[in-house]
DNA sequence: TCATCAGATTAGTATAGACTAATGGTATTA
DNA sequence: TAATACCATTAGTCTATACTAATCTGATGA
């Protein structure tokens, strides 16, 4: 009875769902995340920070060593890895479903992922055939809230004369994944590393 | 210039788009709707209402005669022609395109209608054949916020022996629709009045 | 006409979440 | 080690929205 009560506590609000989120992403490998890169990310001023810091410390999604930052409680990181698998599954759906294109998902997604029931995700997972990957080539969550740890090279640290697979692709704007989409830059896609020019581009 | 920001201002909130909604359909013929209605089906108590009236009046989406209730202005009934646009198309893609069934997609297009974005709700009608009326018999609004009119004559009240055809069901409890789709009542179909028990059902 | 009562409104309070301005801590550098 | 600069936090305010308790209005029936 216990267990199966664990999580129920008032539902999140959309701003805990996208703070979670933003800490998730910044304390990647175990490290913490700064109040003022969190700010930065979720375009709030440092001290709304501060106050939801906390708020989410003493729900117990987070835990804040202050004036070194937050990390993700075990419950706080399965929140947080709900919404990324909504989020996922979102886009991929508007895409393959609804014709959106790269650029414009992922504002639509992030609307939507605080308002799609647990049922309407994985009703929208099976028709996608439950993929493991999002659009961006970033694995999905799954429903059990686990996720792939990739070890991911970055294009501009790979060797010259390597050959490699385009997993993902690490920009959320519209313009630029527009135009390396319209440059076959999609994850999956097989590269080798050609040369580099000092101070920028690698070619396919 | 003027007419095409004429309906910019700040978007409307949650709560906002719900108040609309909800004096929409208590105002439908032309009427008022009372603070304590508005406040039942929003299930909220009637200072709460009291308070949003003003501030909604303020920015000129709804008239308020103190002590009489409320109406839309053309601004606060075109809203709320929107978010009932976008609810109605979210049911019916829900059901016709993730297999919801007639009872439990009320709920969850509850909620998608304030995160949805016009663009995704013209994409849902176009995948949709841009359909006239939505799973439960009701007129689609346009997307430039039209909506039939339309004369209907309640069941309980036909005459013995009139052919009609069932159009709406008026009722959003999920038991009960999900009851009455099983007993073959659902909208379009043909029926007769056959006898009326005093007191309760008629038959098919 | 007046008393009464239901329903509407005002008054005052709470909470979530944001802000700016002021202050406090930590780490870097001289 | 001390000064400084950067970042985090606290203090105090604002808005939206809800609540309860108290008051007011208007319609109804005696």
């Amino acid at each position: 009875m216990h267990a199966l009560l664990r999580d129920a506590g008032p539902p999140l609000t959309r701003s805990v769902e996208d703070y979670l989120k933003a800490i998730y992403h910044l304390s990647n490998q175990g490290g913490f995340a700064a109040t003022s890169d969190i700010a930065a990310m979720l375009e709030v001023a440092p001290p709304s920070v501060s106050g939801m810091v906390k708020r989410l410390s003493e729900t117990g999604l987070i835990e804040h060593v202050p004036y070194r930052g937050v990390q993700l409680t075990a419950q706080g990181r399965r929140a947080a890895l709900k919404m990324i698998r909504r989020h996922r599954i979102l886009e991929l759906y508007l895409m393959q479903h609804l014709g959106y294109d790269w650029g414009g998902v992922h504002a639509e997604a992030e609307q939507l992922e605080h308002a799609v029931s647990d049922d309407l995700i994985e009703r929208m997972a099976s028709a996608l055939g439950h993929p493991l990957y999002d659009p961006h080539g970033d694995p999905i969550p799954t429903a059990a809230g686990e996720i792939e740890e990739a070890e991911l090279v970055s294009l501009a640290e790979a060797p010259v004369g390597l050959k490699l697979e385009l997993r993902q692709v690490g920009t959320q704007q519209s313009e630029r994944l527009r135009y390396l989409a319209e440059q076959g830059l999609t994850p999956g896609v097989l590269l080798t590393v050609s040369e580099r020019q000092p101070f920028n581009g690698p070619t396919t």
